[in-house]
DNA sequence: AACGGAGTTTGATAATATAAAACGAAAAGG
DNA sequence: CCTTTTCGTTTTATATTATCAAACTCCGTT
């Protein structure tokens, strides 16, 4: 047996502050762990001096401390999208044949930052590190879609609609028309908007700050798709994109309260 | 000595993720620890059983595990705004001698959750507790304008703009453009729109992460008010929020990288 | 096939975590 | 206002258990 009984009886304790209390005595904690308040009390000095426990001064009593938060930035910090999200990109790759991208948003334009290529011969030209403008294509919808007022505003700011193919949207009011379409569809459609022939589905990914940060996407020849196919690969995307968000911290709360 | 072995060179381990690399091995770790490597993984496994620690099933590398982000969430949920910002409160009201109140939003109307009594006698009424609509108010604004577009879709859908007196904005057009005006000027002012002869003025307050919690809001009786005491007030108010912004993890980041 | 490097398992012994009792201080209660 | 209880802390002995070393397994490499 590999568990060290005075790390386990100390993690413990750390549980019992979400389980119960916020702040709790060293005599409760000794009641409910069964170990003697000397004992509680070294192992709370110990958590103590790394912070991960602090006292209260006024009361004596004990709460979770600070290094926990920060140990948990650095955690989601560490957390990068491409690696995560790779098993799922692959998994959606093989089920369905096509390529899927993941693009992240940077300055006014989305980034590939992966790609797995698909079975299916792909007609569309893509490279991680290549930049694509947000107006035109699905991937750029889905990333601005979500943003604040005051973030689409400084994105949207002398904004250069460049026309790509017949059908790219060259002007703010019908950008901001299409956007609210994306919030309410919960995905986004490039139909022949970047590239003739082509039509594209995304999906945001959101991490535990519930911002998006990046997208995921499926491109088709035109003429494979139909209202049905549509609806289906937003479904199949929103799927995978809610499994990658979620193992980013996405919808992880705390414990109790 | 207080201090529990065990227990101190498992903290030791976690605090070693930050400092070097972000995912380690257990030879690493136990020649840095001068542990043995058996010592190193029942000291893992423990850590690991309890979710503070995870294992790359790939090349069999550890890494710090979602526990600590979960945990790091309840400590932050529990830093409540009200004990945090009352010092704030009372030295801003001291200086200024005027009452200050401390507000969240709850729904669709504001809630008076705390207030600090200012020398001078006030002509408001107030009362903790007290619901106040958004869109009269100084704190309503604030709570509302740095919401993303779908929260304020959420609470404008079917809002009631209910006159109070004959400056209260009532339709959403105007309500808007207050709120584009709020974003601009970061602070709120409610000029006699929801109590004649009142005139407040109220700035958000944000947490760790960066969304608007609560406002905070100092009312005058309008003859008081002129366009340079506004300016004054709200950059007292501003700085006062920072400060409280601050203590409640708004801009504290990981503790590295 | 043998080697080196990884993580894991086992078992003996020496280190140390535990509990009991005593202490001091503060709150509760008559 | 003094007593009593309740709290956190300190000390010390003993028995638990954390530690180390060595052996083991499972890779990939030579």
């Amino acid at each position: 047996m590999p568990i060290i009984q005075s790390v386990d009886r100390a993690l413990r304790i750390l549980d019992l502050f979400d389980e119960y209390e916020s702040e709790l005595k060293i005599t409760d904690i000794s009641a409910r762990m069964n170990l003697h308040k000397s004992t509680v009390h070294s192992l709370l000095k110990t958590l103590q001096h790394y912070n991960y426990i602090e006292q209260n001064i006024e009361n004596g009593k004990y709460k979770l401390g600070m290094k926990l938060f920060e140990r948990g930035n650095f955690v989601i910090h560490n957390l990068d999208i491409r690696s995560v999200a790779k098993k799922h990109l692959m998994e959606l790759s093989m089920k369905t044949g096509n390529t899927i991208h993941l693009v992240i948003l940077d300055g006014k334009e989305g980034v590939y930052i992966d790609k797995v290529e698909g079975s299916a011969a792909t007609i569309l030209y893509s490279r991680i590190g290549r930049r694509i403008p947000v107006h035109c294509s699905a991937v750029g919808k889905a990333l601005v879609a979500f943003k604040s007022q005051e973030e689409l505003a400084a994105i949207l700011k002398d904004y250069e609609y460049i026309s790509q193919t017949p059908k790219t949207i060259t002007n703010e009011e019908d950008f901001l028309t299409e956007l609210n379409n994306v919030r309410k569809e919960g995905f986004a459609v490039d139909n022949q908007e970047n590239e003739a022939g082509v039509s594209c589905i995304s999906v945001p990914i959101r991490d535990h700050s519930e911002h998006v940060i990046a997208a995921i996407s499926m491109s088709q020849p035109v003429h494979r798709i139909n209202k049905k196919a549509v609806k289906e690969i937003a479904e199949m995307l929103k799927a995978t994109a809610e499994n990658i968000s979620r193992e980013l911290g996405f919808g992880v709360k705390a414990s109790s309260i």
